[in-house]
DNA sequence: TGGTTTCAATACAGTGCTGTATGGTCAAGG
DNA sequence: CCTTGACCATACAGCACTGTATTGAAACCA
């Protein structure tokens, strides 16, 4: 079977999905593609660099994209409410992936923690452009984007009794000054 | 050098909080101990247990601790306030670890699990006495705890930018019924 | 057609760990 | 003082994976 790298990464991409970053192995991977590591090997260099290109496939996908998408629409106020419900409903196994990937390969959490930055950032200029002032709107942008990677962590089971109504609300509530 | 069962439990807690789950290894921890592994597998009998033992350990200390220092404390309102000021304040590095841990070990992961859904019936029980009603209180208590989570994930860098004035303001935000 | 490039199979040595087997040391107590 | 039991060292086989070297086969191009 003849393999291009980036079905090499692609099939990364779904196994990191599915069975998470332990499954990241050339061995595994090759096995699980029906050839041997030989073009794995042919590839790429070495693990450490199928790795990279496999966290920037995910970066691109992932971060990119959202951000882009959000520019078209218009209102700050809706765009953070379309960002919260999107991050909240979809069940993210790649990230959650991703996530636990970081804890144990400290190129990966480098990479991903200028991605939380970037989150940051984001968000805070979100709040910003809703009324709230610099300094509270970076403070409330770190809980939002704190939120989120902790309802990544926690998984599906207790955030799912969160209908989008329940996220409107907390949305409202992180725009509004304090009293 | 003589130890005991205690003392590779002790010295276990140390290395996770110091050099993440990576480090529970038994070659390692007898290196580290001046010992050889010879000792390890006479006081455990094979690696899952200690790591049992081990979690066991963290959770006596961490959560139980936490929960029963806060019922000296009457007002419920006040109660929550306590709790976020140190959960955002203490560097937790021993926490990240056990949450990098449960990442590629499904037995911890359960037993994190457990441990997450207890957090958030008791903030969602202090919210409740603020007088939230009990839907609300639950979503924003599955909404607090996730901060928290992800407060952890994210390392100190970012969060430790709040001050605890900032962060009473979100608690207060959080308490308050939506308009 | 034959030669080159492109990709894959196989076999090998090496690493970092696990758990087990067996024997050694030292302190306490009859 | 001699034994017993608690504790540790050493050596071994095994496993899961890595990366490399070499050979093999198919696809494209002259």
């Amino acid at each position: 079977m003849k393999l291009t790298r980036e079905d090499w990464l692609q099939h990364g991409m779904k196994t990191l999905a599915d069975e998470g970053f332990a499954a990241l192995k050339a061995d595994l991977l090759a096995k699980s593609l029906g050839v041997s590591r030989g073009s794995f090997y042919w590839h790429f260099r070495d693990l450490q660099e199928f790795q990279q290109a496999l966290f920037d496939e995910w970066h691109a996908r992932a971060t990119q994209q959202v951000i882009n998408g959000l520019e078209q629409i218009t209102g700050g106020s809706a765009r953070l409410t379309v960002l919260m419900r999107g991050a909240w409903n979809a069940s993210n196994r790649t990230e959650r992936a991703v996530r636990a990937w970081a804890t144990h390969s400290p190129e990966i959490a480098t990479r991903l923690e200028a991605v939380d930055k970037q989150r940051i950032d984001y968000t805070a200029s979100l709040l910003r452009s809703a009324g709230l002032k610099p300094r509270q709107a970076r403070v409330r942008a770190i809980f939002v984007v704190s939120a989120y990677l902790g309802r990544i962590v926690l998984g599906d089971a207790p955030s799912g009794s969160m209908a989008p109504k329940d996220l409107d609300d907390i949305v409202a509530l992180m725009q509004s000054p304090v009293k």
